[in-house]
DNA sequence: GGGCCAATTTGACATTGGTCAAGGTTGCTG
DNA sequence: CAGCAACCTTGACCAATGTCAAATTGGCCC
């Protein structure tokens, strides 16, 4: 596999932290791999089997209760590393929300490799420690934050993520922008009930902070206004 | 400072990485420091220049809104390292619960010791794995349970964490226990208020699942109603 | 042991967000 | 292009939890 000379991610996910020679022996335990929208790469609770790279595409993380209710509590995009390496188990469900092509291991294989390469486990520390900030930063909104407070939150998130790259390695929020989320996603990510999430947007678009031009599509009309919702 | 070697945590923290050489290197760059309850070690959205062990006491890791609302997004006991390596700046206020023993490092040089010892690194990166793994099992928590599941769960939780150490290094749930946290910690915890707290333990004890025998003491009555009450 | 202060509990009430049930849209498929 | 199914929105109502205020408790210091 010399697919890695021209991967997208290649300098993004920590891959990064390999020079030629290393990324060669990395891809010769790994495989690209496609994953349909809705499709499940790694079951909650099962063994710990896969480990991967995003190429492309957007995943959620999930865990859920033995009655039905949903929480994501991560979303892997490109260059994002998912799974749990050095544990048995996975405590999170990963599935595909748009089609995705990830680059998978075996988990035993790669945390052989990765422990003989302590730049690789450098990234990942580095990575690992950034997600644990944004997942605090989550636990925040699901702990303290009002629905309205959420829904701002997120779309402000939302609208940061997807931005255009400036001149600089700096990003512009996008103004408009396509949610890789349905309506039951966005209540699964912000604890909410989906009629919830429906209703603030309504009241969002009649206030004329923002507008939907389609499902799937919002244009931020008012950043300052949404932000300052946000809290 | 040759305190490591008796340290009471040298085997548990992230030093086990090290051999007796090594530690002796990384406490020569390192303190020990006393927190009294209610002190602060390391403050939001400041410049991150401590990192540290936990040798004795436990501290919250909270992040706070400008209006004031708090949320605890961590709890940190002996052993365990808090701070934020490898990041200009810190995004939780670390405050000691109880009084705590710490063994601080300047970031800068617990940075610069990390990249040299994989070992350490290694330690490090399974440890925040494992805090990663518990702190997405709490967003289920804070985004889908109802306030008596939380409380149940909490209680659960701290049963375990404060269990005897049996046979082997399995333990044993701990029947009675003294929490380290005031009712308003318990609410920043699960994202309450106060007074639903205070309302559920009543409702706990009056069903006699628990006993309270003080304000910090809590006596577990019927432990499979507890769990099954948490979900 | 009495007094004091902070922490906790309790009560009454308000509000947010959830629940249940229709009704509308959208976009796909035949 | 009609029909369908999934998804989304809306409305009416309700329960859980928050808010505000007051009473009570417990621990601690003279």
């Amino acid at each position: 596999m010399t697919a890695c000379e021209t991967c997208v991610v290649r300098n993004r996910a920590i891959c990064a932290a390999l020079d030629n020679h290393e990324i060669e022996a990395l891809s010769a335990i790994g495989r690209r791999r496609s994953v349909a929208a809705g499709e499940s790469l790694i079951w909650e609770d099962d063994d710990s089997l896969l480990v991967a790279n995003v190429i492309d595409g957007v995943l959620k993380l999930t865990t859920s209760t033995e009655d039905g209710r949903e929480q994501i509590v991560g979303v892997a995009y490109p260059s994002d590393f998912i799974g749990r390496p050095f544990s048995q188990t996975s405590r999170a469900s990963v599935v595909a929300l748009t089609d995705a092509r990830v680059c998978v291991f075996a988990r035993n294989d790669f945390d052989r490799f990765a422990r003989e390469h302590p730049e690789l486990e450098h990234k990942l520390l580095e990575r690992t420690l950034a997600e644990l900030d944004r997942t605090r930063a989550w636990m925040m909104l699901l702990g303290r934050k009002t629905a309205s407070e959420k829904i701002a939150t997120f779309l402000i998130d939302m609208s940061d993520r997807f931005g255009e790259v400036g001149c600089a390695p700096l990003k512009r929020p996008a103004k408009r922008f396509s949610l890789p989320f349905s309506r039951q996603q966005i209540a699964d990510v912000l604890g909410l009930t989906i009629e919830t999430v429906s209703r603030q947007f309504t009241r969002l678009k009649q206030d004329g902070v923002i507008d939907l031009p389609s499902r799937r599509e919002v244009e931020v009309l008012d950043r300052a206004a949404l932000s300052a919702l946000a809290g």
